[in-house]
DNA sequence: ACCGTATATACGGTATTCCGTCTATTGTGT
DNA sequence: ACACAATAGACGGAATACCGTATATACGGT
């Protein structure tokens, strides 16, 4: 799996997927309709771009039931790590991305998630 | 001027604009001929790319005679800068960014250096 | 076995990006 | 004024990316 700084870039510049991403680096862990409610998009549409940033190893995904898991990938090399980290902590306070994180949040029926009321 | 970092991003996803990047970053300040002959591709390609870059801000440019020289923006924002020094660290030894930078240093008549030989 | 939910993939159309060639502009030296 | 070098921009064509819809797969509950 070789992993081209060019093709990263490439899948950070969409916005389905650098949103994806970003979620998915402050919340740990999400799967497909937890972050088609967040980002009010499509099913297909969110799969496919999960799926392409799956296949350049930039997440990796995981099973539990019904309900597919998406994280960072544990393999991802340093420098990506700090591009990601670097974006999140000093864009994630901002448009869309607030916006993003509120509509997670504001998920009823949140799977795995602590069901605690 | 706003600076979406999906927009950076995806300045960052082409193999000249990424490789013209790195090239300036490492070198401080270049021109287009530079550029070319480091790249090995035709000049109208490295124009039209920079161009690109400096219409969402992320290099300046400045004349100086015939040529024109091209920096990273001074006034670019901290999390960008962040990204393309994350990047020049851990990819700049590596191809094909290694041979660009040979091939920088090996061009004959570069202008602006110091012509001390 | 069947149905509903969650997810993935295939397909065709549209939009965007990138390219090479050609031309315009600007500066330098004679 | 003129020729030359460096750079920028316009233009049409080719490749790529993205989209929505429709369909396939996999799992859980009844």
């Amino acid at each position: 799996m070789k992993m081209q700084c060019r093709q990263f870039f490439q899948l950070l510049s969409d916005d389905t997927r650098l949103r994806s991403l970003m979620l998915i680096q402050q919340e740990g862990e999400l799967c497909v309709c937890e972050l088609v409610h967040a980002l009010g998009v499509i099913q297909p549409k969110v799969s496919r771009h999960l799926a392409a940033l799956r296949d350049c190893g930039v997440v990796a995904d995981r099973r539990s039931g019904q309900w597919i898991y998406y994280q960072i990938h544990p393999d991802l090399p340093d420098w990506a790590r700090q591009v990601i980290d670097a974006t999140v902590s000093e864009q994630a306070t901002r448009e869309p991305y607030v916006n993003d994180l509120a509509a997670l949040s504001g998920m009823p029926n949140r799977p795995g998630a602590a069901r605690c009321a």
